[in-house]
DNA sequence: ATACTTATATATACAATGTATACTAACCAC
DNA sequence: GTGGTTAGTATACATTGTATATATAAGTAT
């Protein structure tokens, strides 16, 4: 064990002491919480992911700093460090504990279409309740456990008849790919709203002169035809409608592949 | 004009004295670029952002600070100020200003899915080049010149025999949603290897042993097949894939609607 | 040319953030 | 008790966006 060196030579060495004592490298879901023989016990791994989570979704992804997550638990921000390595680990660990917020059957039931449409629906469900979480998920590569149980729900629904590991991905990508950029513009815009600290009509207003010289100036007719129009686009709709056109598309290819 | 107040009283309006040329409200598409009278001439806005698009497609996200853009134009971090309102502004136009390199005729050539099909792979093409993107234009809701024009060609690709201008909506956003959520995840893959410093094979290497205790597990029978049939999925074939399911998805939809 | 006006760039400063380092205090085994 | 281990605290620092104040240069009016 290196802590001997400790106190000699506080040099090049001294970066691996004291608070560092989880590995630099490796994955997060390799670090695991080890237990207490000694020392006051008050926090706990799951207690600041959780604590994370709740200020993340109540005051916005700019709220989630170690000082704020610290003191909501009554802490310090440096006390976090004993049990996660770092902010970006915490993230992490906040990203797969939504995922395990995602309820899905134990095994799919066989209807494929009707699977991964609980699939969409119930991960739009979880993911929507987080706004923070699509810009994370789309930034960093996630192979949490809750996450790796996710996909391979999704995954087992289509995996039958012979059809190749590829071409099941790639399925289930065009299903959480659409899934999570609906999400994404979906919250973008409340996040959004939030930020500036406007109500939702206030913003509105504030653009209504812009929206006007741009339907105005004739470039953009199509797009003008939603003003004119007035057509508001039903979320819950639109997201319907974009599944069953996903599911739609997934089925003529299933066809064309059991065709030849 | 309050300028005259200036020197008399620094309380209360002196938040909007000196630097504070420009309305602190309102879009940043009618924040125009006021032309010089008076004063040394060097920065543009146009160069500031340019400048600003070189350096996070150099050295990533995490390098476009004020600080490391001035530099990059031999000069400082405030004197960017007088060319853009706020660092958010400055995303804004970057965002727009990507939005323009994406190569779209003027007008869709009447052949729906082959529009939406350019419209897709060229989006991508751009999207990839600038790895910075995707993060920002999914948490921020854009309505730049560039983006509308984007959006315009798309909506126009299907604005035809008497489609309601909802569908309309809910097809491109079928057809977007697929391309960001794919461009994300690929480009979120590039970023992270960046981030962590470490080569692609140290960071399958490193991956390894987790991965290898998570197939052991046996709860992911099916995510496991793509490590025991090594397969490595090709980006440009899933994509090819997914474009082409999502618009078999778009023409199973319009010809249900065309029936009824 | 000279003075005035106004736009532009710089210098300095500050609050907020992640986190390194060093210290203190609680619990366990003996 | 004593020694060791670990949890929590205090402090400090570099980096960020940006407010404020000042200096400077380009036009314009005289």
């Amino acid at each position: 064990m290196w802590f001997n060196c400790q106190d000699q030579q506080g040099g090049i060495i001294a970066t691996m002491t004291s608070n560092d004592s989880q590995q630099p490298t490796g994955l997060v879901w390799e670090r695991l919480q080890q237990q207490s023989a000694g020392g006051r016990l008050a926090l706990s791994r799951d207690q600041i992911i959780r604590a994370a989570i709740a200020v993340a979704d109540a005051e916005g992804a700019q709220s989630m700093t170690m000082r704020r997550i610290a003191t909501e638990l009554g802490s310090t921000a440096m006390a976090l460090y004993r049990h996660v390595f770092s902010k970006d680990d915490l993230l992490d660990l906040m990203l797969d504990a939504v995922f395990g917020e995602i309820a899905l059957p134990q095994q799919p039931s066989g209807d494929w279409r009707a699977d991964l449409r609980t699939f969409a629906y119930e991960s739009r469900a979880v993911l929507k309740r987080h706004a923070w979480v699509m810009p994370l998920l789309i930034s960093r590569p996630t192979l949490g456990p809750n996450y790796l149980r996710w996909f391979e729900f999704a995954l087992a629904s289509v995996a039958r008849h012979g059809l190749d590991t590829t071409t099941m991905a790639q399925i289930v990508g065009v299903v959480s790919g659409y899934v999570s950029a609906t999400v994404s513009y979906e919250v973008a815009e409340e996040e959004h709203t939030r930020r500036i600290g406007l109500s939702e009509a206030d913003k509105r207003a504030l653009a209504a002169p812009y929206i006007q010289r741009v339907i105005a100036s004739g470039h953009y007719p199509t797009f003008a035809r939603f003003f004119t129009e007035e057509v508001s686009l039903d979320p819950e709709q639109s997201f319907a409608f974009g599944i069953e056109c996903v599911l739609d598309g997934i089925e003529v290819q299933l066809s064309k592949r059991s065709a030849t």
